[in-house]
DNA sequence: AATATTAATCGTTTATTTGCGATAAACAAT
DNA sequence: ATTGTTTATCGCAAATAAACGATTAATATT
């Protein structure tokens, strides 16, 4: 995995939209998500009945999408509340948006 | 990497928006759509220019880009032209608003 | 037939991801 | 103080991804 040795670097857009798909490309932390954005509100870790994985697994999910700044946890003992990070989640989707919305259709020839 | 013995399979609709976001989940390969579909339209490999990647590691994103379904490549030789799949965008599009269209302004608690 | 151009593929190395069980941490309730 | 509940973290194994250089394949051009 080396890279080249210039100093190159994709625009902080870029990064943040791979950040963003990278979070979502696993159908685990779709579901979570889904369930984050579909269900009342927030949540916690009845996301085992959910999905087929062990607990630490779902746990590693769940600081994924936290580090990819889409969730955020509420310490509530002994529970945690995770809920969408509105302020991101509206971010990724303006960025998801703006990426499919590409002015592609003005030419086409294929 | 194991999992657990239950046939247990996610929605297809679950993987399919998975497999495009995992797909989407690196700087080069953004960058390599928003080439195609920014640009007039088709292209070819003067993504060298573009990206700071060796040859065979552009050649690497692009299969992975033709695996998930978001491009396809018409041979013209000697050079390829790669286009969007459009049909395949356009559902990735749609599969991507649905997620993060999901009604949760209704009620908000965090 | 020989050469040049373009892109895919092979083989290798290193890094990251996915998954699990076991253990630790944090706190409420007894 | 002990116990129970919930979640995070550690340590490990296996799989996948990312990157490169070298080689091959395909075809135009000379």
């Amino acid at each position: 995995m080396q890279r080249s040795s210039s100093a190159f670097s994709y625009s902080l857009e870029t990064e943040q939209l791979a950040r963003f798909a990278k979070a979502l490309g696993h159908p685990a932390r779709i579901i979570i998500l889904k369930h984050l954005s579909n269900q009342s509100c927030c949540y916690t870790g009845d996301l085992l009945e959910v999905l087929p994985l062990a607990q630490s697994t779902v746990s590693q999910h769940l600081k994924e999408l936290k580090d990819a700044g889409l969730i955020e946890g509420e310490v509530l003992p002994p529970k945690i509340r995770y809920c969408i990070h509105t302020k991101n989640w509206n971010i990724a989707s303006k960025l998801f948006k703006k990426l499919f919305e590409e002015d592609f259709n003005e030419i086409k020839c294929c």
